[in-house]
DNA sequence: TTGAAAGCGGTACCAT
DNA sequence: ATGGTACCGCTTTCAA
């Protein structure tokens, strides 16, 4: 009547005809184990398909092995590649990735950290600068006492905490000298949600427009939303109040797309700048030239700390990682 | 010197001069505690921030309400999507989501799925029709064996598996119909991945082509890679091949970009759709007509089928929505 | 090299 | 309503 649910270490032992703690020590691969007593418990354990219970485990040892992905959202093309290097290079140091898509609600993703620590993840790692909240970064700092926090492409400041960052402040900036070198004056600058990323972009692109000399104008700095029809729909009202905008920058790649479909609307053809290098660049027509924020390598530089960290070794607080920019159709710069 | 890593139920306990047991009773929110009992541990648990660990809850109760998501890609914005949508709906439920990305390879998955089962998961969820191996499904057998496998957009026939699906067949033969009322005669049909999804549109392509006396020709249906540039290669190749090709369905929303490009390139507007109703379709120039498959309501549909499932109760085994066509420039029904 | 036994931190049954 | 206690299945120390 009572039946097993699947066999246990006892069971093995038994079989075997040795005790739980040599079934245990053939398992973890320790050394001291006579060859032909591992022989056997591995015969037994191959023949009945044995798996350790994974729970007992983890409440022996603290650990199952999991890290918690913390990430606005998934659906975001960014965010889902990052996502993905990121499970995969976790898969490579043996870890599952629990996956928490927490929404931008700081609420939500203050509940969602407490959740992970409460499941004893080994370590967390942030998807998105969005993390980087201006006002309270709290759960982060509260986190980041239990376990590593790593973060890919944003940047906090506390103890126990690995920022792996693109240097896209660099990157806009070099955008602006670019366009600025190929004779542009006038740059409209399109943006969605204000994260770290997006507000060092800005930055950049205020800091370089004033020292090339360009127009400088906040109202060239538009807020969009997160689609290619609010993008063309901003760029176009504000290709009407500025006829004379020679040139646009992006923070994200979808922002250009749309930007680029409201100048082809009206028969224009300038320089267009967008960010991330992502398939939506290759899509548009034309083809987008944009910001490789080297998000792979991020991801596997995420991969890295954190298996020297959880190895017990020091790794660096920021780690930064230079962009490049990938030319197509919508703008080349000019030898 | 020894530490504790952090309070157990027993810290708990004995703060509230109680028994342990009633301690796990006020958490499980049991009914039988005096409200005074009650509210004196829930005094200590608040003002020590005790959480259960989540190991010894697991041990105990074989579940650590975990929910494990096998995907090929999750950078497929297409499985992004569904996979966002899902983790949703599973922290709606309570469940955490465990991802795997499994890659295209069987073994892979094989190997993942009893990672997965080895976690004690409480059920799977394989997103992506790729998961239909027409050669070998054990794995989903098996796993089926030990918890509920959901499947959004594939099909497999084995007990305690729930496939929820969109009537992709039926889809893409009214693409074709509708493109015969239109006055097509010779449509191309580019694919990617031979997954159980493609393989349903292919074969309704070609029941539908034959079904309308369109022009039946192998050569007609073309694989690409996954990304633009291939698929407007192809479509290049194609239209030399066959210049009096009047229209080009796809298997998936990006050869339609790629298709459309190569259809620029030499000056043709002919009609278009593209399938899966992703962002690439908004993006494009012209923005391209696609079948929306409704992932939303897959998943929203998988966690309803979930929370069934687990409550004891019956669910059907397959469950088909039905896909809508989203008109965009390339292709309007004529009236 | 091996085994016995004490945790790890809960849950739930059985008394009281 | 509450407490005692036997599990759950593994790791690890200590003895032999």
């Amino acid at each position: 009547m009572t039946e097993k649910a699947s066999l246990n270490i006892y069971d093995i032992a038994e079989a075997a005809g040795v005790s739980i703690a040599t079934v245990s020590r053939v398992l973890s691969g320790a050394e001291n184990v006579r060859p032909q007593t591992r022989q056997k418990v591995l015969e037994v354990v191959e023949k009945t398909q044995y798996t350790p219970n994974a729970f007992a485990r983890g409440l022996g040892l603290g650990s199952m092995k999991m890290v918690g992905i913390l990430c606005t959202d998934v659906s975001d093309s960014f965010y889902a590649r990052a996502v993905s290097i990121l499970e995969h290079e976790l898969r490579l140091l043996d870890f599952d990735a629990l996956l928490y898509c927490t929404g931008s609600d700081l609420k939500d993703k203050q509940r969602y950290t407490s959740h992970l620590l409460a499941k004893h993840v080994d370590a967390i790692v942030l998807v998105g600068s969005a993390f980087k909240e201006q006002i309270d970064n709290s759960h982060i700092e509260f986190a980041a006492k239990h376990v590593p926090v790593l973060i890919i492409n944003g940047l906090v400041e506390c103890e126990n905490t690995y920022c792996i960052l693109c240097d896209e402040y660099r990157a806009m900036y070099e955008n602006v000298r670019l366009l600025h070198l190929h004779g542009c004056k006038k740059l409209a600058f399109l943006y969605h949600a204000a994260s770290y990323s997006t507000v060092q972009k800005i930055a950049a692109y205020r800091e370089a427009v004033q020292k090339y000399g360009l127009a400088l104008n906040e109202n060239l700095i538009a807020y969009c939303d997160k689609t290619c029809e609010s993008a063309e729909d901003v760029c176009t009202d504000l290709l009407n109040l500025h006829p004379d905008i020679d040139a646009i920058v992006t923070a994200e790649d979808l922002l250009a797309v749309g930007a680029c479909k409201a100048l082809s609307r009206r028969g224009m053809n300038l320089p267009v700048i967008g960010f991330d290098n992502s398939a939506f660049s290759v899509c548009a027509t034309p083809t987008i030239t944009s910001v490789d924020n080297m998000l792979g390598d991020m991801c596997a530089e995420a991969a890295n700390i954190l298996s020297t960290v959880l190895a017990g070794n020091k790794a660096p607080h920021k780690t930064i990682l230079k962009a490049k920019l990938v030319e197509r159709e919508t703008f080349r710069i000019s030898k």
